[in-house]
DNA sequence: CCGTTTACGATGCGGTCGCATTGTAACCAG
DNA sequence: CTGGTTACAATGCGACCGCATCGTAAACGG
């Protein structure tokens, strides 16, 4: 075993030069030769960390969910109240900071291109179903009722708020009014 | 002005190849080639409909928003209730036939790929005011409080639904009770 | 009938793509 | 110190890309 290298922290940071370029210039923009000047590194490198381009676009997915819900955990920490929990979930997850914009380009575009990804497809729904059941724990310790389809209802109205405020349709603060408006009525 | 050609025609007719494309493959696979293979038709000829890819793209674009708000007018024709007038809108951007699934995922795929290309956001952004308008108007009629934030929040709700429908995430039918359930509150 | 304009089809060019191959330096076990 | 394994860098290949160019057939105005 020659060579002391932390490979899974290679493998993260190629994943971090993916996502920059996915953000700024959207999935047509991810190459190998792309991924690899992103992350300052060569071409070879990054073909010695990932078997194909498909691989590595997986692990950039996976990478990025493991990170958002070790911050949504982090976040869920401090809250006590069942209904203060379901907002942290939600806010974390929104576009209201550069890191968490990067995130939800990233994530948004890796959404869109489900349809036509099994791959992609599989994994979100499964990162999905562990929100979708928190969500619905939390509704219910609350006393919401229809706890299933209000879960449901809150991950679609959160998502549709994000992609919206990336394409500019309205300010980061809106979307925040309007699901915490929501959030009142429950 | 010799050969008497619908030029318009031809260009709707690639625009749909296009839009099939990007159904079955996502933004990735269109490439003049592809579109002109889809169509039937010679990469000359897309070369002589379209000045360069962007503005096909564009043009489908806008062709598949003409084609959606053709059919949002005529499920319009037999509403007069407000509230269901809001309703028939947002219903015939969900994923509920195939017709409108091909419609969904090109919308979809577009919503996603707009943060990063203006003129993608600012075609999408002219429909999304124009939308919401309506629904605002509409939302007011029916003594629906807070109107603007609730036409948001309607949009939304179900392009969130859309997207989560597309990706496999819950049943269209599923989708559509959620959104009448969130409707039947107002 | 003829010249101009439109409507294409065909071809080619420079660039980029994913990926396979090859070479080489570094490290460790024996 | 040597053989084997890992960690890369470099290069090349065939496919595809957008786009420009060129040739040509068809329609009309004169």
């Amino acid at each position: 075993m020659p060579k002391r290298i932390d490979h899974d922290l290679r493998r993260r940071q190629i994943a971090e030069a993916l996502w920059r370029l996915v953000a700024a210039n959207g999935m047509e923009a991810v190459s190998l030769r792309q991924v690899a000047a992103g992350a300052g590194v060569s071409m070879g490198m990054v073909q010695h960390y990932f078997t194909d381009k498909e691989e590595m676009v997986l692990f950039a997915l996976s990478s990025l969910t493991e990170q958002v819900g070790r911050r949504v955990g982090e976040a869920l920490a401090d809250q006590d109240d069942p209904l203060q929990r379901v907002r942290a979930v939600l806010v974390q997850t929104l576009p209201l900071d550069d890191e968490r914009r990067l995130e939800a380009r990233v994530a948004v575009t890796f959404l869109a291109r489900a349809p036509v990804d099994e791959k992609i497809a599989a994994h979100l729904r499964s990162g999905y179903a562990e929100g979708h059941a928190y969500l619905v724990e939390q509704l219910r310790a609350a006393g919401v009722p229809d706890a299933e389809q209000e879960a449901f209802r809150l991950v679609a109205l959160t998502d549709g708020l994000t992609a919206h405020t990336l394409a500019g349709h309205h300010a980061p603060a809106e979307a925040l009014a309007v699901l915490d408006e929501h959030l009142a009525r429950l």
